[in-house]
DNA sequence: ACCTGAACACCGTTCAAGT
DNA sequence: ACCTGAACACCGTTCAAGT
C-alpha cells in the first residue's frame, strides 16, 4: 500500500462544515450519551461502503462521528469486535431471511450465490467474513436453510454435517480467493496476467509444450465461470449421495 | 493483534552480542558489497520460518542482516517485491519438481496435496500465494505438470484450460482457507466453536429444528477431511469430461 | 555506489486528565 | 460516566548525508 505524505500539496482544512472564522477553532465537544454501538456501527459501515475496509480506521471513524478517535474504546474493547459486529450487521442486511423453495438444489444454488455476491461486493471484509464465525442470529437462519435443504435431498445426519461442511467451506474459500484476486491493485493484476502470457510464450517450447502452446489461451484467475463450475460438481455429490440413502433405506 | 510496549519492562540491551564496553556502542558498518537480494532473501526466509510472515519487518530484517533497516530499498524497491520473490523461493525449496507418473489422476492429487501442506506450513503467506502469480520457472513446471496430465486425462486444449482454472483454484482457495482458520488465534477458535454449540444449543427448537439438533455434530472449519473430498469431485469430472470427449472422437 | 540517520505519514491502543 | 489530549509502540517509505 502506498502511504500518501500530503494529499495534494495543500494541507487539509482543520475545521471542514464548522465556519467559525472566530475564535481559534473551538471544537465542540460530542453531547453526552451521544455514542453508542448503534450510531458507531452506522458510521463504520458508511466507511465501509465509501472507501473499503482499509479506510476504516479508528481516525477515519473519529472524523465521522464528530468525535475523538479513541471513544469509540469505551464502546468496543478492540478493532476485532467492531469488525466482527460489522461482518455480521453487513451480513443481515444484504441477504435477510432465505424462504425454502420446493427445489433443495436450486436453495443452495441461491444462498451460495448470494454469498459470493456479498464477498465480491465487500472483498476487503470477505477474508474475515470467510473464517470467522459471528454466531449470530442470521448465520444461524443460514445454516438452517442449508441443512434443511440437505435433508430433503435425501441426507441422514451424519452425511448433513459433512457436505453441510463441504459446501459452505467451497463457497466461503472460492467466493473470497475470487474476491481477492479482484481486488488486487488493477495494475498489479493487469501486470500478472499480460506478463504471464509474455513469459510463458517464451520459454523453450521443448520443455515446456502445453504451456507456451496455450499461454494466450489462459483463463484469468478470476473466471467467473469457475465458481459455477465447481458448485454444480458439489451439488451433484449430494444429490447422488441422497440417491443412495433412499436406495438403501428401501431395503 | 497486540502490541507490547515493552518486551519485559527491562529495556532489550542495545548491543546484543557486540561487546566492547569501552566506547558509546561504535556500531560498525556493514561491508562494502556484502549487500544483495540472495543474502536478503536468505534472513527473509530464516525471520518467517522462525517467526511467521508478521514477523517479517524491516526492521527485523535489518537486525537480521545486522544492517540499517531501510538498506534493503536499494535491492527491493519495496515489500511487495521482496515477498514475492519469497514465495517463489520457499515454493522451489518445498516441492521441486514433479515427475509425472502413469496415473494422471494421482498426479493431480500429488500437487493439490503438496499445495495444500504447502499452505498449511506458511499460513501467514497462504493469501498472498493463492491470489498472486510469481511467473518463474517453479510455477511454470507446475502448470506444465498439470496441463499435461489434464491432456492425459483425455481432455482437449479448451477444455485444458477452464477445469485446470477449476483445479487449481479450488486448491489454492481452499488451502488458503483451511490455512486462515488454522492461524487463528487459538483462543479465537476455540471461542468460536464452542460458542457456536453453545449458542446454537440454546436456539428455539421449532425455529431451527436442525441446527438445534445437529449443534454438538458440527464439524469444525477447518477439518482435514473436506479438502480430499471436494478434491475428488473435481477429479472425476475432470476423468468424464475426458471419457466423453474421446468417445466423440470415435464417432 | 552503497549504507546510515533522521525524518515522515500513518497504524492501533493506553491512560491520565478534563467536564 | 463519558469524552478528549497526549502519548506510546509500532508500521512502510523517502531522502539527504556520510563513507
Amino acid at each position: 500500500m502506498v502511504r500518501v505524505r500530503d494529499a495534494a500539496g495543500v494541507p487539509a482544512t482543520r475545521d471542514e462544515a464548522a465556519g467559525s472564522m472566530l475564535s481559534p477553532a473551538r471544537k465542540p465537544r460530542r453531547p453526552r450519551s451521544s455514542l453508542n454501538r448503534e450510531v458507531i456501527l452506522d458510521a463504520a459501515l458508511a466507511i465501509a461502503e465509501r472507501e473499503g475496509l482499509d479506510g476504516l480506521t479508528f481516525a477515519a471513524l473519529g472524523a465521522e462521528l464528530g468525535a475523538h478517535s479513541t471513544a469509540v474504546y469505551r464502546h468496543y474493547r478492540d478493532k476485532d469486535e467492531l469488525v466482527l459486529e460489522l461482518i455480521d450487521e453487513l451480513r443481515a442486511r444484504s441477504y435477510g431471511v432465505h424462504e425454502p423453495g420446493p427445489d433443495w438444489r436450486a436453495d443452495l444454488r441461491a444462498i451460495g450465490g448470494h454469498i459470493r455476491e456479498h464477498y465480491l461486493r465487500y472483498p476487503r471484509l470477505a477474508q474475515a467474513m470467510s473464517a470467522r464465525s459471528t454466531r449470530r442470529t442470521t448465520e444461524f437462519a443460514n445454516v438452517e436453510f442449508a441443512l434443511d435443504a440437505l435433508r430433503r435431498a435425501g441426507l441422514g445426519d451424519e452425511d448433513a454435517v459433512l457436505w453441510l461442511r463441504l459446501f459452505g467451506n467451497y463457497v466461503r474459500a472460492m467466493a473470497a480467493h475470487e474476491a481477492a484476486v479482484r481486488d488486487l491493485d488493477p495494475a498489479l493484476k493487469a501486470k500478472d496476467h499480460a506478463g504471464w502470457q509474455v513469459d510463458a510464450a517464451g520459454l523453450d517450447a521443448a520443455a515446456f509444450p502445453n504451456v507456451t502452446r496455450l499461454a494466450t489461451s489462459m483463463l484469468p484467475m478470476d473466471d467467473p465461470r469457475i465458481f459455477d463450475l465447481g458448485l454444480e460438481l458439489v451439488l451433484d455429490a449430494i444429490e447422488e449421495r441422497g440417491r443412495v440413502t433412499r436406495a438403501a433405506a428401501l431395503r
